[in-house]
DNA sequence: TGTACATCAGTGAACGCGCGTTCACTGATGTAC
DNA sequence: TGTACATCAGTGAACGCGCGTTCACTGATGTAC
């Protein structure tokens, strides 16, 4: 039987699988290193793999750096959309922030090393990746300006100002997933209280906006 | 003359001075790549010293980069306690809101790399730099929760509601002083902008906190 | 002040090492008939 | 189904290179008298 068409054959699985192999080996050194130091033979050693076989799946290091960001910003977004998911059932303002800091909350325990690596490569010494990450975060930041903008509290709020406001809950996600990084789990409760009370205080914040 | 005593004798001037042009030498390479990267060779090749040279001064290149991280970290001390400084005389809110976001814009504009270095290596591969890094930001939250303390607009607030957000605040700092440094010049009224508007709603949010 | 000796910041050569990348290969998988 | 040939993922050896670090040195600066 011809696999040429349905690519299912048996080699080209057995080659995802190494390819998933050599980003899961990366993605794992990278939590304790920076990209711009992670290097061939380091994955391939990781990886169970010699040196040389890295070039069937990568022309080098950036690419397989390019494939982790893509990856890791996907994540990420699933992170950003679902923290704005309920958004649309009319819920009280705090069961909305409680969910949201929820969906932080697990996402970094479903994907800590890709929101490791992200708040690693956000400033990091790769310009291609930094920008990259600044896009998306700017690209969420539409998104998030969006939902805010069908939300009866931004009655009055020019288009400018909920764009602001959109990219402060975009920063304050992103510093939330940072801080539950690296509270680990016993400190959870900690960062989740401290995320909920920022939210609330900006929540008291836009209520009061337009009074003077 | 001795020069024992007073330790100002040519040969520890020139020695400083050579320490300096390697301190100078790895702050500027560390505007394009991170601390884990940065080489001896390449330092001392930037610096104008031959590779033996570098440890007549450092230990090797943690010894150096431990040094800019002292340095560095003194300088945004510096910042965060000019963004307080006119706490105490008792302007409005909103002429506050201007100078502390015009105190950062100035300090990223005078220590750019200082800036560019500590947003890197926040979240760096180098956990021991990382580390101090945390440290001195607590530090600073509890300087800056003293400062709010003392203002009127903290009356019924609790220690650790105070504590929360002098957090909010230095992060916020912390934020903008990275946003101002992407930007660069030419983005500066921008995220000036943002940053009062950022303030500002947290200024409301304050006021009205207590209210329900 | 002048002289003789000590100090030590910076040099240039040398070392062993791990790196990225290439190459001809091997053997399991795929294809044609 | 069975056979003969083609493909190509992964191997192991080899390469040239820049790295960190050491060493004995040199010559300007410092010290003692």
């Amino acid at each position: 039987m011809s696999h040429s068409e349905n690519g299912v054959g048996v080699r080209q699985a057995q080659k995802l699988q190494s390819r998933r192999a050599l980003l899961d080996a990366g993605l794992h050194l990278l939590e304790q290193q920076n990209l711009s130091g992670l290097g061939v033979r380091e994955v391939t050693r990781a990886a169970g793999m010699s040196p040389a076989g890295f070039y069937r799946h990568f022309s080098g290091m950036s690419e397989l750096g390019v494939t982790l960001v893509e990856e890791s910003l996907a994540s990420l977004h699933g992170m950003i959309r679902g923290a704005f998911a309920e958004q649309r059932g009319q819920q009280d303002p705090e069961a909305l922030i409680d969910s949201a800091v929820e969906v932080v909350a697990a996402h970094v325990r479903e994907h800590r090393a890709h929101v490791r690596f992200l708040a690693r490569e956000r400033h990091g010494g790769v310009r291609e990746v930094r920008e990259a990450i600044g896009a998306e975060l700017r690209r969420f930041a539409d998104e998030v300006a969006g939902a805010l903008a069908a939300q009866p509290v931004s009655r009055g709020w020019s288009a400018e100002e909920v764009r602001m406001l959109a990219e402060l809950y975009v920063d304050l996600l992103v510093t939330s997933a940072t801080a539950f990084l690296e509270a680990g789990p016993e400190g959870e409760r900690e960062v989740a209280r401290t995320a909920r009370t920022r939210l609330r205080l900006i929540s008291v914040g836009r209520r009061h906006w337009h009074e003077g």
